[in-house]
DNA sequence: ATAATACATTCGGAGTTGCGAATATGATAA
DNA sequence: TTATCATATTCGCAACTCCGAATGTATTAT
């Protein structure tokens, strides 16, 4: 993997660049939006197995993309430099994608969450 | 590698971002910048063999970013889709880097090319 | 013709990465 | 305390990627 701090510009960015660019840590970022997702959260919504997702939130993590706050057991990750989805959303237009619902921090990661243990409440549903 | 047309748009975000998050693709596109080059002037600017640049420029191509016009024995590289310079300018942004010089066409690409063969004349120099 | 130049393409192996399995840790519940 | 839950981390190898070497293909020069 790629590290060390001595490096060009070029080699930093192109870091970046791979760190985001793996698909499954997309759907991470795209997941978590401008709101915050525990892991269970995303493993429920994007169907990956717990360590798995673990992994990608670690190489998020050490490329300074994720804070952490952890409530209870619970361990919720928010973006910290939420400017990385127009990188997302730029991309996404560049391939004339209407880009891939942007979480907006309200419909998924808050609420409506659909993994069996943590955010059961459904306070979007409006029927009886 | 990865290729197929019937990709989600997350996997296609993804392959774009992996095709230019590659240290010696991003060089190759900043070299060219908003004008075009020929690859042996990529060659003496970026330091890599020529067999490497045209493997280099072959996935650029198969991923639509680059297009192609022939002159004489030259073949000359532009960028089909400039915008994708947003997304190196975003990115360096985000690391707090100021953008690592994106060529405008006329300092690298165009005039005062380096390579021993290719575009010799130096019209920027006012010396005598 | 032949030769040289500019560039493209194929092949193969050393090296790296992806990801599953197993295990560890930290917090809460009983 | 022990058990359980949410999450983190380590290990290992199949799979993949990078890139050098060799070779192929246009184009121009002689």
């Amino acid at each position: 993997m790629i590290k060390s701090d001595t490096l060009s510009s070029v080699a930093k960015i192109s870091t970046l660049l791979q760190v985001i660019s793996a698909e499954a840590r997309l759907e991470i970022l795209l997941a978590i939006g401008a709101g915050e997702a525990c892991v269970c959260h995303l493993e429920a919504v994007l169907g990956y197995r717990q360590a798995y997702i673990s992994q990608q939130l670690m190489t998020l993590r050490e490329a300074g993309l994720l804070g952490t706050r952890r409530d209870g057991r619970y361990i919720f990750y928010r973006l910290e430099k939420p400017e990385i989805l127009q990188i997302v959303e730029l991309a996404a237009r560049l391939e004339d994608l209407d880009l891939p619902a942007v979480d907006s921090g309200i419909s998924l990661a808050r609420s409506s969450c659909e993994c069996p243990r943590c955010c059961s409440q459904v306070p979007t549903r409006t029927s009886a």
